[in-house]
Parts: structure tokens; C-alpha cells; sequence
DNA sequence: TAGATTGTTAATCGATTAACAATC
DNA sequence: TAGATTGTTAATCGATTAACAATC
């Protein structure tokens, strides 16, 4: 039976971070692996990866731990990334074209098939292969390749009205960079990665310590 | 009397998106405002807002609701944002040097005054008046500029030994951008940007929607 | 005063952690 | 069988939300 409570986002992320460090361990040789190792270097407590891997079913063995191999698999399998999945990139400034060659994605199985600008000189050129298109034929783009996330690195005050664009061109997941909270339609999935809010909870935290 | 409980570094982050609502309001004409309004926007209940400024104290007028400018400078000064803090970039890669021009830094204070590379064809060079220095160098200049912040945006297998420089030269906090869980001593201050986590996520919960 | 909105308490909700029976 | 480690339940902890008295 398929078990389906609601599966916090940050099970979701720690799930990630187990994919990759177990990436690194199987690189190395190691077959089987505890709940307890996996988690020493993760400054995790062990409890938590097995109450995380308990959402999904069960994948160790008692008394014995987890293979690493089957275990990459799995977590794939459950996250989606089994298969590669294509986005697109919209705003090829500094940020954008730093995405488009970001090692992290294409690990995880993520392929950047396009990147977006108004800028005309921009337009034309490519960047690692990746062609940048202009802006106006994004829909087109979309609606040819059947691309259901973008990864929105266009200036703050360009956000909102390049989302807009986004969702009707029927995009369903957005991942925005631009530090600005969307206004978006029901249904659509957004994750923010708001850089200066990372940076400013550490200068609070340092702060506190003075 | 000053208030101490343990502040949720969630509170910290939205405090952040506070500020850039309140500075674009304010930009706006906008000379008071009231929790509801701040919150509609940025889809938060209201009452979160008020318990947020309540772990830090009363900034409110009952029945009228916050002065925008009052506000704006109180936020600065709790975070410690109310003047400038210098840090530097490690790694000026594509990435690195996306950083070095994201405006979501500076609009918040932080000012990078260097940036710091093991590539020797880098080293010398500058991005937009930010100087790229030769990393056996770091420490020197860690110390002589006072720096207590480092963005490290070097590659995930460097990572690593590159956090141990930096703290070995006293660096006391690091905004990390690889993807890699760092080993760090106590008392220093780490946030992880993990983009390839974030994404993971959308991925996970647009499978779950089909 | 009447209306509005804050600041805060208490209730709710959800996530983490500890403990242990199950079992390899 | 003895030792180890999982999977899961229950306890704990912390954060969010609702409700309302205080007060402008």
C-alpha cells in the first residue's frame, strides 16, 4: 500500500543531501550503510533518516543497514529524478548563465535545455551549448519541448510580470531567484532561494554572539 | 528591557522580506501601514507578522498600525543591517562572479570588497571594480580588513578544505553555496544555499500533483 | 465615544527526537 | 543465540495561528 501522509518539504531537501552523500560513499566502495553513518557527516540524528525513508516505506534491513546502491535508486525513483527533466532559464544575466553551467543541477539529473532574455545582444548567442532565445518566443518554446519548470533569475522588478508570462505559458513549478514574493495561481509550485535573506539570518546570528 | 527568547531563524528570514516590502512601499509614498496590509503580498497571516516584531518588542501603534520609515530603520538596527558589512566571495567562478553583482546583496548593506580564486588567469583580473586575489592571500586579508563573512561558491569537492582555510583565519561565519554539508568548528555561523535541494523539491511535488 | 489595530496569550499544528519492539 | 540496526510509536519540542484584551 502506497503510503501517503503529508511529506514535509524539508524531508523533501534532506532526501537530496542523502542522494548526494550517498553518490559520494558508493564512489568510494562502500556497499551497505547505517543509519547512523549516513547521518554522522550530515549532522543529522540517525532517527530523523529513518523517520524521513519511513514516509516512503521501507528500504533497510534490521540488524544490518541499507545498500547503497538500491538506496541511490529508490531515492531517485520517489524523488522523480530517475529521469532526466528539462528546464528552462529565464533571465540570462550574471546569474542566469552562472545556473546554466551549475554542476548541482545536471547531478541531480536536471538538464537546462534553454535560456531567455529581452536583451537583443544577448538573444542570439550561447552559453556551454545552450542557446539564449528571446524572450517573446518563450510560449512557443514551451509548448514545443513541454517544459513544466522554470528557473527565474530576471531582475526584482521584472519578476512578477516574467512569472505572469511563465504561467501562461502554462508552466507548472517556478524556482525564482529574484527576491520578491509571486503572486501566483493555485496549483503552481514555487521555491524560493532568497540569497540575502540566507546571508542576513547570519549577520543576526552574529550579532547575537557579540 | 531587552527580549530574549530563541528567535526562529524563520522569523529572521521574514523579517528580510519585511524590510524589502516596507523600502518598496515607502518608495511608494506610503507613510504608515498596518499588519494586514504588509502581510497581504507576501502571503503571511498577519498575526505571524505581529509575533515576529514581538520577539524584538513594540514598534506598533494600537489602532493605527506601523510608521513605514520608523520601521524600516528599527528592522535594520535589530538585524544589525543598519550599516555596512564588509565580506568577500571565495571562488570566482561563474557563479562567484554572478554574486559579486547581485544587487540583492547590496540593497541590503553588504558591501563585497574582494574576491579570492586559486585560478592564476583569474587572479589580477577585477569584476566591476571588485578585485580578484590570489587565495594563498586570503588570510592576510581576512585579517588586515577585518572580514567575519565569506560567500564560498568554490566547487563541492573543495569545499571543504577552503572552509578550513577560511577558518583558520578567523573567518566566524560562511554563506555556502556547495553542494556539501561542511564540518565546522562551534560558534561558527553557517546558512546553506542549496539549489539543487530547492529544485529536488518543485520536482517532488509536481509528481505528487500528476 | 466608536472603530481600528496592536501586542500577547493560549490553542493548534507539525516536526523532531527518544525509545524500543521487531527482526535480520 | 547474541548483537546490531531498522521501522515506528509516543513524547517532546517549537512554530504557527486564532482570539481577544489593551489602547490608540
Amino acid at each position: 500500500m502506497v503510503k501517503k501522509q503529508n511529506i514535509p518539504t524539508e524531508t523533501i531537501k534532506r532526501m537530496i543531501a542523502y542522494l548526494r552523500y550517498l553518490e559520494r560513499v558508493k564512489d568510494k566502495g562502500v556497499k551497505i550503510i547505517s543509519s547512523r553513518d549516513i547521518t554522522l557527516l550530515l549532522n543529522i540524528p540517525p532517527a530523523q533518516f529513518r523517520k524521513d525513508l519511513s514516509f516512503f516505506g521501507e528500504f533497510g534491513k534490521r540488524g544490518v543497514g541499507y545498500n547503497v546502491e538500491n538506496l541511490i535508486d529508490t531515492i531517485k525513483k520517489l524523488l522523480g529524478l530517475n529521469k532526466k527533466i528539462k528546464v528552462i532559464v529565464v533571465g540570462a544575466g550574471r546569474l542566469g548563465t552562472a545556473l546554466i553551467q551549475y554542476p548541482g543541477f545536471s547531478e541531480i539529473n536536471i538538464e537546462i535545455i534553454g535560456a531567455f532574455d529581452i536583451n537583443p545582444q544577448k538573444v542570439g548567442q550561447s552559453i556551454k551549448g545552450i542557446n539564449i532565445y528571446n524572450i517573446k518566443d518563450i510560449k512557443k518554446f514551451i509548448t514545443k519541448n513541454n517544459i513544466k519548470i522554470a528557473i527565474l533569475c530576471v531582475p526584482a522588478d521584472a519578476a512578477q510580470s516574467v512569472a505572469d508570462l511563465l504561467i501562461e505559458a502554462k508552466i507548472k513549478s517556478i524556482l525564482n531567484f529574484a527576491p520578491v514574493v509571486l503572486i501566483l495561481p493555485e496549483g503552481i509550485n514555487i521555491a524560493n532561494v532568497d540569497m540575502a535573506g540566507e546571508i542576513g539570518s547570519i549577520i543576526y546570528r552574529m550579532k547575537e554572539q557579540a
